[in-house]
RNA sequence: GGGCCUUUAGCUCAGUUGGUUAGAGCGCACGCCUGAUAAGCGUGAGGUGCCUGGUUCAACUCCAGGAAGGCCCA
């Protein structure tokens, strides 16, 4: 007889191969016709709001591994939450304007883009955003990212562009708002502005030339040894043509510097870091030092312009450096961005003589009309003319060139839009409301309060097409500009209807209301403004445009979830934008990620050719594993990505999905429903596990309040393999396999395994949500369950299974299963036993714990998985079991050595006192449940099995 | 160059307020099993706690300096 066949097997459709890349569209198919999301809505409808508000991803290529772990995280929070009591939805949105797709429409469109006109290059910017938005909604679905993905707010929307005009309007109208010049990457031969991404560096030509800047002041009262002798300060330039603009010689605070006598009662000051460089520049080779000066006073000390009759005078900047030239650097306000920075903390003119076409305006003294690259060699001929230039040579250097014409480009300041920090209190106001948020981790805090205490006004214009227009107008009359509320409300609600293409499209007579005139001047002709908006102020703005707009939404939003560059980008733009319009910031938490990186923790790019792609994850392992990197991450750190942190993850998938399939294998024939067993009526073993389970919940529960998803991720898989692998389901098998089907032990098991599978799931729902929803849908009582387990809630401590009293006596067994564990792998080694079920265990228990074990004295053979278990009394100990090890150091399992026999004991180190000797069991194997027992053979017919399996049969027998 | 941050076994992570021999799982090695089987179980070996100083009876933990890496500025 095959007595295999009496065996109840586990039994299960739930297919060990996951087949992720295959199964998982599957799975988000029928989300989807079931209306998931939507019924997740439904379901929760009455209960405390959790709103996450999506940080809008550019809409622009494919989106790659960072972005997967933001989505990812945000899916996990929102699920979590979802699951934990509240009602979170989530709409999606893209940021849709801007220069990286104007840029690209450039490149694709070429040459043709002469011939269009804004609104047909804005078409093409649109259609471009259209379509990456649908790319990148496919991947973020793929990753089982839910949410509301038929209707996501997009910064193109024109109810979008119509908040955006609003908000703008509302900085407009309390002052904030302000024009002033500013320099910027200007490419005299298209005529345009460029971007930082505009410009390449290539290697150029330029003239390297010293020039003296003879000091006015008198300075000997501070360094007398200087009295009487012509002080000049050095500068270092490659762009001679900046010359005429020069405002001030910078100095670095802390540089030493020193006066150098050359001669001829000359005496040039320069750092003296730099001293021997630059006279070996200048060929100087007799040079001697009369002082060392202190740059701290020569600052605002005056000196004559090399060129003109007008003073410039010292500063101090950070930015001076010891890399090249002589530390006192020229410096133009209007042509060089550090330059302007030092410029308005000195209050100097942002001046910028030169127009559209690189030319000096008509007032520049001795270069007016003239192009700047051509000026080079007129400034450095009349400096030398007036004795100022006092070196000229060449250099090959990098220098900034224009993206599309190949032409070198100037900095050039032009008038800009600001939004000031200062003029309606932006800056304190936004500093206050930073103490209203929660910053996780902590010190998000520090890094945002610094960058907003420290940051220069808000430069909000672009001289751009692909954006949402400034909405201002000049008067031909004055030139003033105009913004006022009727202009905002009117142009917005034009724009709500008809999107901002309009701007463009429609002339002043629909664009301005009726009857509008110059409140200076009284002019009623008008010019609109071509600028259009920084892009950080669409986005800043979704708190608005996006949480005030749709009312199952609440504003400020509970959360914003980003990249930790966002200290300076989103998180930045919606606290000014909502501190400046609202006076609170607009999120009440802020949790931010590190960045992906590669194994060895170093930044992924594509020279490197470490840059992992989420659609190559998802191909070869399945999103599952994206989201398991994830969970398993502690994100408040860099994340590493590498094959092999891949495979781990793989090992651990299988690891949960096993343990579920195995779990729901042994449910196959139970109906929670009919068959479950009352707690009182459990094993304890199985009260024990459930009292577990408890623990698991509590932890994971706790973890997940604090996102800390890599903590459930831990305590789930170490309770898969520790609590359940290592114990709980080894020790199950017997009863499971062995005991009749529908017998109370075995319906002891199964109700516990119901439960803790119907935990486990749960539990990991919002994690690994694809393969919770395959054990869900295997599940028993499936008709009774809800359609999807996203939407059941995560399970809770309950405290009718915590029994303190039992599980402190199974700790114990737990402890002493351990030693067992270790002399019965002795006796292994010692080809004593093969199988732990080819043993018979005698304990020697030390006598405090052997009270504590004792009541569960005939459950330890099952426990140990061992055929027989016998426990000496304490009396009854051979001498060689009850005396304690010679000496403590001594290795483990030495203390038997020198007792004849094979069967030494086995001397625990970890329980002081228990001694463990193991014997091949007596009696045979039973064929059925392969334990050793006398009882084997008694049977006349079943004579290959044991008593207790006999009992099985012949009540099976009945039965049939 | 500046601001903020990170650094514990090969990997992913734990480690209360400074206090015994720094933990877990995986991986690895060895063994067992073949009734979770492209599975399962056991045992074991792995740590200069990034480095250097300092404070202290005592430092992975506190302080200073440095290194490597990351983000943001310049």
């Amino acid at each position: 007889m095959d007595y295999k066949q009496t065996l109840n097997l586990p039994k299960t459709a739930f297919p060990m191969k996951a087949s992720l890349s295959q199964r998982e569209p599957e799975v988000l198919k029928r989300w989807q016709a079931i209306g998931l999301y939507g019924q997740i809505r439904e379901s929760s409808k009455g209960r405390p709001r959790f709103i996450l508000h999506d940080g809008p991803p550019y809409a622009n290529g494919n989106i790659h591994i960072g972005t997967a772990l933001n989505k990812i995280l945000k899916d996990m929070v929102i699920r979590s939450r979802q699951m934990n009591g509240s009602d979170a939805p989530y709409v999606p949105g893209w940021d849709c304007h801007g220069l990286p797709i104007e840029h690209q429409v450039d490149q694709e469109l070429g040459d043709k883009k002469k011939g269009m006109t804004r609104v047909e290059i804005r078409k093409q910017c649109r259609a471009y955003a259209e379509k990456y938005v649908e790319v990148q909604k496919e991947e973020f679905k793929r990753l089982g990212v839910l949410g509301e993905w038929d209707n996501p707010y997009l910064t193109m929307k024109h109810s979008y562009v119509a908040t955006i005009v609003r908000e703008f309007g509302k900085f407009a109208l309390d002052g904030s708002l302000f024009k002033s010049k500013k320099p910027i990457y200007w490419c005299s031969t298209c005529k345009t502005a460029l971007a930082e991404a505009e410009v390449e560096y290539e290697m150029r030509t330029s003239p390297s030339i010293y020039v003296k800047f003879p000091l006015v002041s008198d300075i000997s009262g501070d360094f007398p040894s200087l009295k009487g002798k012509k002080l000049y300060l050095i500068i270092w330039t490659t762009t001679p043509w900046t010359i005429p603009a020069n405002l001030a010689v910078a100095l670095h605070p802390a540089f030493e510097y020193v006066a150098v006598e050359i001669g001829r009662d000359e005496v040039f000051i320069m750092a003296r870091g730099l001293l021997e460089n630059t006279m070996e520049a200048l060929g100087i080779k007799e040079y001697e030092i009369l002082a060392q000066v202190d740059p701290m006073r020569l600052e605002h000390k005056l000196c004559y312009h090399p060129l003109y009759k007008r003073q410039s005078p010292v500063i101090l900047a950070r930015h001076v450096t010891l890399d090249a030239g002589t530390g006192c650097v020229h410096t133009a306000p209007g042509h060089g961005r550090e330059d302007y920075e030092v410029g308005l903390d000195y209050n100097l003119d942002i001046y910028s003589p030169v127009d559209d076409d690189g030319r000096f305006v008509y007032d520049v003294e001795f270069f007016a009309g003239m192009f700047v690259f051509d000026a080079n060699s007129a400034v450095m001929a009349k400096l030398a003319e007036l004795g100022t230039l006092i070196s000229k040579e060449s250099i090959e250097h990098t220098y900034p060139h224009c993206w599309r014409c190949k032409e070198p480009v100037i900095f050039r300041a032009t008038e800009q839009w600001f939004i000031s920090m200062e003029k309606a209190g932006l800056r304190q106001k936004a500093l206050r409301c930073i103490d209203q948020v929660t910053w996780i981790p902590a010190w998000g805090r520090d890094r945002i309060y610094g960058m907003i205490e420290n940051r220069p006004d808000w430069c909000i214009s672009r001289q751009r097409s692909w954006g949402v227009p400034i909405v201002a107008f000049y008067c031909k009359e004055c030139g003033k500009y105009l913004i006022t509320r009727e202009i905002i409300d009117h142009v917005s609600g034009l724009f709500e209807l008809h999107g901002a293409d309009i701007w463009f499209e429609a002339d002043n007579s629909v664009l301005l209301p009726e009857g509008t005139t110059c409140p200076e001047c009284k002019g009623n002709t008008f010019e609109k403004e071509e600028d259009i908006l920084d892009v950080w102020f669409d986005s800043g703005v979704s708190h608005t445009a996006v949480l005030e707009s749709r009312d199952y939404l609440t504003w400020p939003a509970d959360m914003y979830l980003e990249g930790s560059d966002q200290h300076r980008g989103w998180f930045h733009s919606a606290l000014l934008t909502a501190a400046g319009t609202r006076g609170r910031a607009p999120y009440e938490s802020v949790l931010t990620h590190g960045f992906v990186v590669d194994g060895k923790g170093e930044k992924m790019s594509k020279s490197k050719g470490n840059v992992i792609a989420p659609s190559e994850i998802i191909n070869r392992y399945g999103g599952e594993i994206l989201r398991l990197w994830v969970a398993a991450s502690d994100y408040q750190d860099d994340v590493r990505i590498s094959e092999k942190i891949l495979k781990q993850l793989t090992d651990a998938y299988r690891r949960i999905r096993n343990t579920s399939r195995f779990i729901l294998g042994n449910l196959g024939d139970f109906d929670p429903e009919a068959d479950a067993i009352p707690y009182r009526n459990m094993l304890e073993i199985d009260r024990f596990a459930l009292h577990r389970l408890q623990g698991l919940v509590r932890q994971a529960r706790a973890a997940y309040d604090s996102f800390e998803f890599h903590a459930v991720y831990h305590d789930l898989y170490n309770y898969c393999t520790l609590d359940l692998g290592a114990f709980y389901l080894d020790v199950l098998k017997d009863r499971l396999y062995t005991s009749p089907a529908t017998s109370t032990v075995r319906r002891s098991a199964q109700t516990a395994l119901n439960t803790i599978l119907d935990t486990m799931v749960r539990l990991m729902a919002p994690i690994l949500s694809f393969t919770a929803e395959e054990v869900w849908a295997h599940m028993p009582g499936t008709d009774v369950r809800s359609a999807s387990v996203h939407l059941t809630q995560l399970p809770e401590v309950n405290e009718t299974f915590l029994d303190d009293e039992l599980a402190g006596r199974w700790e114990s067994i737990l402890l002493l299963r351990g030693e067992v564990s270790k002399a019965l792998e002795e006796a292994r080694g010692q080809k004593i036993v093969g199988h732990a079920l080819d043993a018979a265990v005698t304990l020697s228990l030390p006598e405090e714990f052997g009270a504590v074990v004792k009541p569960n004295a005939d459950e330890l053979r099952t426990v140990f998985i061992v055929s027989r278990v016998n426990i000496l009394a304490g009396e009854e100990l051979p001498a060689r079991l009850a005396s304690p090890p010679a000496s403590p150091e001594r290795e483990r399992g030495r203390a038997g050595e020198s007792v004849a026999g094979r069967s030494d004991a086995y001397r625990s180190t970890g329980i002081p006192g228990l001694a463990v000797r193991i014997d091949p069991a007596p009696g045979e194997k039973c064929e059925r449940c392969w334990i050793h027992d006398r009882s084997v053979g008694a049977d006349g017919l079943h004579k290959t099995i044991c008593a207790r399996c006999l009992k099985v049969l012949k009540a099976g027998e009945r039965v049939m």
